[in-house]
DNA sequence: CCAGCGATTGTTAGCGCTAACAATCAGGGG
DNA sequence: CCCCTGATTGTTAGCGCTAACAATCGCTGG
């Protein structure tokens, strides 16, 4: 009755203070856990907040306090399996932490489009960001940029002296291929990813690294862009190779670098008449839903994405809080999944 | 010099007023695009700008014009490939109007879940929500909380009276129905998706009201939860029926409410060693990436997943704005994609 | 019985920005 | 030569909150 706008805008603390017959700064008080607040003055705040619905206004908090709360997330296209898990899992540990996550995702990874994304969260005051921006060049970009605020990277650190969370990719490799030479065959071959990707280039290390160490030549690099329809154009390179057999290095297994591109190396193989795994084994990386389910099901190297979000926004908050811990470089482990697709005991 | 602290903090519109020699409210309107403003003292202003690396605080902006300009988005399992992208058109959609997008992620739709998500984004201001939360309890939940601020639904508007986007899920079902009916079987079996999903129940629907036009009685429905695991074990039970085939309804064309589950329907017909689609035709819904190199490449219904999202963030600043304009259901078309899985001409 | 202490509560200044209003200036008509 | 007008710029109040400081209260010890 007092105010003809009333009920137009939301109660502030004002509001809540006079309905308790409290000062503004008793409520304030009440609301952030101060201690020396008598438990009866403490219930009638509690019930003023309640009986009017208040809600404190986050942007006169972070005006103040000059802490948004708020941290950004820049991902290249969240479509693909890992990045989305990746991302579900660091947006559920940034919300324990009191977070709100606010993501800018990137259709192509350009120097660029990464600019503008940062300028996009620092226009909004982010306290810290996580990248997923898995391509060396972006990385690079990352690095130049200097955004006025901590950035951790997933997969994105690698080489670089940037904080960052990332599974060992090269020991998934390793794990992958080792299996392989293992099971019997003389070598083994090889379906990258993008050049471009850190992820790619640590993977095809592994790969390249096994072989030396069992002193077999490492056969010509493959190359996809992770889609399944690149897989199959390998897969059909592959199945070439394998039919045409005179002298060449022989062609009984490959290691995928990731399961998408998998599948289409296997119908490839399919269609040209190869079986998986008796005349061709294969391998992927990733460990998609779909794997355990393809024809045959995929040997593969499962990445814990979930982890890996997690402990990015635990890095994150330890370099906002200014604490951090020694380590700046976190490593998950991969493990290896055995399928079908590299057990002679199987056929599709 | 003038102040000790002066490195610490940001620079603020004072401190480029001070830099250009004129009031803060004139940085103020040069910012917003004033057009009162002489062209040189436009330049100065602009000039301090960029040599103070000056940068608006929105907080300060958020508390006076009371507009956060941040929407949210609250997301169930955004590790599938439906929502995740949708979830990328969106935040390009959002972006491009100057928007930033906070993203809260549910890992079930418990309703009580649901009210959490909207507590976070109303403490943070937000100005909208777009919800793609396709469960019907999400949705009546939502109706029932009646948040402070806009929400749009994709896949949630179906039977209730919140505005939303969504595909025309029952027109797809249609498609896909019709064709198989088209292709010579005598009926077709369904594979559905967990009951509470409305996405699920209208696949189901146009099945069923297709069948029922050409007078034939739907068989019983199989049920899985989108998981190619769920595929698996309802294709098994599907082989079972194919190969008994005494008297009972003859199962040669299945209709699999997502393209995972058709992976392992496929899957377990193989196994049964019954040959697609010559003894049985698959066709799935959603045409994920890896939907054309399944053994057989998969009939599917195609989504345009990008376009929702973008729909739904018109729909939501329409909200926002206050000018609804008249519709408030988007309903987007489906396309249906025949490959292999339903063609009797090849095989795996 | 009063200074003095800790516990509790209130008062006062901004945080950096925009909106409303005020002031200033140049030029044209009477 | 002065008033009026519109263009341009400056001044003044908050937005809703927290931090620092001030005030008050009930007790305790001397």
């Amino acid at each position: 009755m007092t105010r003809p706008t009333e009920a137009l805008r939301p109660p502030t603390m004002a509001d809540v203070a006079r309905e308790a017959g409290v000062s503004h700064q008793t409520v304030s008080r009440v609301l952030s856990g101060h201690p020396n607040v008598r438990a009866t003055t403490r219930e009638q705040v509690t019930a003023a907040i309640e009986r009017l619905g208040y809600r404190r206004n986050s942007a006169a908090r972070a005006l103040v306090t000059r802490r948004s709360r708020t941290i950004g997330v820049i991902a290249v296209d969240p479509t693909l399996y890992g990045p989305a898990s990746t991302l579900a899992g660091l947006q559920e540990a940034a919300r324990d932490e009191g977070y709100l996550v606010s993501t800018v995702t990137l259709r192509s990874g350009g120097g660029h489009a990464l600019e503008d994304a940062l300028d996009h969260l620092a226009a909004w005051g982010v306290e810290g960001a996580v990248a997923i921006t898995p391509q060396r060049s972006s990385v690079q970009a990352l690095a130049r940029l200097a955004p006025p605020f901590p950035v951790v990277t997933v997969e994105g650190s690698h080489g670089l002296d940037i904080p960052g969370v990332s599974l060992d990719q090269e020991l998934g490799a390793r794990l992958v291929t080792e299996h392989l030479l293992a099971t019997g065959h003389e070598t083994v071959w090889h379906v990258a990813g993008p050049e471009d990707w850190l992820e790619s280039a640590a993977r095809t290390e592994g790969w390249r690294a096994v072989l030396e160490e069992h002193g077999i030549r490492p056969p010509r690099v493959l190359r996809g862009d992770w889609s399944p329809l690149s897989g199959y154009h390998a897969g059909q390179e592959l199945a070439g190779l394998a039919l045409a057999g005179r002298g060449a290095v022989p062609v009984t297994a490959a290691f995928v670098a990731n399961d998408q591109m998998a599948l289409g190396v296997l119908r490839a193989l399919r269609e040209a008449g190869i079986r998986t795994p008796r005349q061709v084994a294969v391998a992927g990386f990733d460990d998609i839903p779909e794997a355990g389910f393809f024809p045959p099901p995929l040997t593969t190297v499962r990445q814990d994405f979930t982890a890996i979000g997690r402990r990015s926004i635990q890095l994150l908050l330890e370099h906002i809080e200014g604490t951090v811990a020694g380590v700046e470089h976190i490593v998950v482990e991969p493990q290896l999944i055995v399928r079908a697709s590299t057990r002679s005991q199987d056929g599709a």
